[in-house]
DNA sequence: ATACTATACTGTGCGCTGTAAGGTATTGTT
DNA sequence: AACAATACCTTACAGCGCACAGTATAGTAT
């Protein structure tokens, strides 16, 4: 068989992946990044600044990212994080481990209740 | 609003999650669970000896677990792990944080490729 | 002018978790 | 007698999340 296996990694370190995520849409500075996410999360987590640059940090390290002084309109000195190739394809394995991890924990532990009022919808009219 | 959020525990801690899962089912003990779990993950993960017993340690420290030494039919020392109302309790919060965390991780990541053509080709359809 | 709030980044240090590595002892099979 | 499988344990380490504390600037309200 030989399947792919979980990095230790993946079990937590997934706030990397979130970062990683963010900035797949474009450069962004810490500071955004944390009320990005406090937007996307929608009240069910939130990550406070001392929480996400040390990550930022570590992951410019593994040269996942770059980073850039630039002053905003604003005059504001801001530190922008952009994707490198190499962040590009470290987030796309983490997708896999992400979606290796759900199976297991499905498997496991069962499946989650999801909210897809949608295909209930469709079920019931099909 | 005052929504409930994260523990810190459950962005990591799966593993306990796991353990407490599969003794839902029941009472077992460390190598028996190892095997299970083996069984369960289908290849893609593998957790050895050396991290279960350690966690199953720890849940008995909180008592979510109780231990029993048993004498098994084939004449060997078992260790028996049982699930107590407090480690009940814990695997039904885990589940609704583990909940939480897949929505959050789809929230920012966008959903992950599960194997549900049915979807797709309703979508086609309609 | 003064105080406050929001913006923006940094560093230290703790505690928990996963797990590799190594060890013991018993039973069954070759 | 040798080996594999069963069954348990401990030690020690590294990584991660995050609370806490600190610095500095811009804008707004009093």
């Amino acid at each position: 068989m030989l399947m792919k296996k979980l990095r230790k990694q993946t079990l937590d370190g997934n706030v990397e992946t979130l970062l990683l995520a963010i900035l797949q849409s474009g450069p962004s500075y810490g500071y955004a990044i944390v009320k990005e996410l406090d937007k996307r999360a929608e009240g069910i987590l939130r990550l406070g600044e001392g929480t996400i640059y040390p990550v930022l940090h570590r992951l410019e390290g593994k040269k996942l990212i770059t980073a850039r002084w630039a002053r905003a309109e604003n005059g504001r000195q801001r530190k922008y994080y952009r994707l490198t190739p190499k962040g590009r394809r470290a987030l796309a394995d983490n997708r896999v481990q992400w979606q290796m991890l759900t199976e297991v924990m499905e498997k496991v532990i069962g499946p989650v209740a999801k909210p897809v009022p949608l295909a209930l919808a469709i079920g019931d009219v099909l």
